[in-house]
DNA sequence: CAGCGGCCATGACAACTGTCATCCCGGAGT
DNA sequence: ACTCCGGGATGACAGTTGTCATGGCCGCTG
């Protein structure tokens, strides 16, 4: 029997799936999390075989809590499901140790199939994304990132220095950097490039 | 018995909410469908009872395909059901003259029971969202829509100007027209306000 | 018919953004 | 010791963006 945490922010996915787990006879949903901090609660509490998870989340990403169960050394092995097959995202979660990364949009079996060879050992990764993966790495520096993702609020240079405590100026060059690495013609170009990748 | 055709882009999520639905013996999901031009295939077979359909999804977006039945007085009642409490998206679907509007964040019980209800003759709106949406009508003009639209890929004026066969003149007018209307500070924050409201 | 609002355009100006050169500091490698 | 890289900063400059005033053309509505 497979014991399995399940997190999701919606609702209705959420039970959704958790009901369809239910039927397959090997797999037992024993707790479901709404946020990334239930879903460290309920691992704590119900030590699971799998950890399942979204990634975009309230309080904690999937990947933020992957980590942390990573540094914890937490005996749980964990399998991100999300619908986004973002390079960025795939690489934070092998960074992280997750032993599986299946997309919502392949068939469920995929899901069954995922939490039965992870459970037995093995590591699964989404095909179209083990390739696309294997390519680059996030070329940015963390204050880049922090930058683009003020840029991203949309806030002008002069709140962006104000928020991080940095001259307007040195906005301008992490910005203009980060154009430069992401081939980005203007700020909004970079954040939307960025964001597609996962880098932020 | 409740004939329903679902549609949803996630292969998964599609899934796992056919064969919930399949659960309750009152409903029967005689179709499903993975984007707009499918979902509105599937209804003119099946000519179901309800139509439940996601709103982003590929190629035509549900609230596309409850306008064009709509359009085309199809004998359908149409529910939405989506991740999305966007004032703007619920104005649209209620123009387009929907049945029914859910959010993915409730209960599935809310679901299921919207769907009787529906069927039966009622109209459900998420009331977290009933009360919201008598507010603000979109005050944008079809121009500024499409300007900004264009400003959320990243593009600077000189090629809106382009795609839009304008003159940058005049695009620059209805952007700054834009931000006034939408009380941002500039291009990036305006596209965010309106992308959250649901105006694109 | 006058008035309003949407659509399109110009020109001028101010403000913001993006690039570049150049500098200082500190830590990690070789 | 020397170099490389990240963080942080300045100043200058060009280019883009945002605002405003103003004008014209259309179609609708009171």
């Amino acid at each position: 029997m497979i014991r399995v945490v399940l997190a999701e922010d919606q609702a209705m996915v959420l039970s959704a799936f958790a009901s369809l787990l239910e039927l397959e006879d090997d797999i037992e949903v024993v707790a479901t999390a709404a946020n990334g901090e239930e879903a460290l609660a309920a691992v704590n509490e119900h030590r699971p075989d799998v950890l399942l998870t979204d990634i975009e989340m309230p309080l904690l990403s999937g990947l933020d809590v992957a980590q942390r169960l990573a540094d914890e050394r937490t005996e749980v092995r964990v399998v991100i499901f999300t619908t986004f097959a973002r390079s960025g995202y795939l690489r934070r979660a092998m960074d992280a140790g997750v032993a599986g990364y299946v997309l919502k949009d392949a068939p469920i079996t995929d899901l069954v199939d995922a939490l039965r060879r992870v459970h037995s050992g093995e590591r699964v990764v989404a095909p179209e994304l083990a390739v696309a993966a294997w390519g680059e790495a996030d070329p940015l520096t963390d204050r880049e990132r922090d930058v683009l993702r003020l840029v991203g609020e949309g806030l002008p240079n002069s709140e962006i220095s104000e928020r991080l405590h940095l001259s307007e100026g040195t906005v301008r060059n992490y910005l203009s950097s980060a154009i430069l690495k992401l081939s980005a013609r203007n700020r909004t170009e970079a954040f939307a490039f960025a964001r597609d990748k996962g880098y932020l």
